[in-house]
DNA sequence: ATCCCACTTGGAGTTAACTCAAAGTCAAGA
DNA sequence: TCTTGACTTTGAGTTAACTCCAAGTGGGAT
């Protein structure tokens, strides 16, 4: 799969796509004889999984290492499990902390809408 | 309450502190007459709602939007409420997609847990 | 009186993560 | 043959959000 195809199916751009190689965040991606990048599966997997995790805010240099101990083979599966388990629980924090200003935003509005309903009320009062 | 003691209190320095009023993060600070800040308790609570909001990933320029209505008075109350909805509504979709990339990390650390375990169990075969 | 320390301002520097621009190459179609 | 268009590389530019630095001031302790 060339680049325009795998830039459109997942939403990034191909200035990305080659920054993302070129940082090692994704694997080296095969070339045909004319240099020009041949996305295959394997690649593709790579390219979704970055992009989920890129999503979700993991930081780039984390997944690069991660990328870099996956490419060391079988060696590294213990540093790759526990650099996983310290991203899962930042990640899992941070939820915590966006639950708690969600809520904290939920109320806020339910405020605004008594608020601004009793203002209206007001002015049809004033209107009659 | 002086700068030092904000700071302390809600670990923001004392830099972001003043930056966050420069830009209209917070509103304007009195001094005394020598031009040091005193925080007066309604202080407070912007610099406590601010750390809040920007906690969760809310973006400034919103916040300084928000801070900016405020300062508007009451014309500004609907405003003001959609405004929050709309990042209460960022808010949520990116919390989605974090807990769909936080099942796929659990997953795949379990995953690599019993891959980690298989491995032991060959190394203590091969040890017998 | 002098020294220190916590503050002040204005402006420059940093970091993460892209994003863009310039100049070049190659294959296919008119 | 010439042009078009999708790619290539290298390197610079941008944006958000701080963070740091230099130079200065006012008030309290020695």
């Amino acid at each position: 799969m060339r680049m325009a195809e795998v830039s459109a199916k997942y939403e990034l751009s191909q200035d990305t796509l080659r920054y993302y190689e070129r940082i090692g965040l994704i694997p080296p991606v095969n070339r045909n004889n004319s240099g020009v990048r041949n996305y295959t599966e394997d690649n593709l997997k790579w390219v979704e999984f970055i992009k989920c995790m890129r999503t979700a805010g993991l930081p780039i240099e984390a997944l690069i290492e991660y990328v870099g101990l996956f490419q060391l083979g079988d060696e590294t599966l213990e540093a790759r499990k526990e650099l996983l388990k310290e991203q899962r629980d930042l990640l899992f924090a941070k939820m915590g902390d966006m639950k708690k200003t969600l809520e904290r935003l939920d109320s806020k509005i339910e405020r605004y809408e008594q608020t601004v309903g009793e203002k209206e009320k007001l002015l049809n009062n004033l209107e009659k």
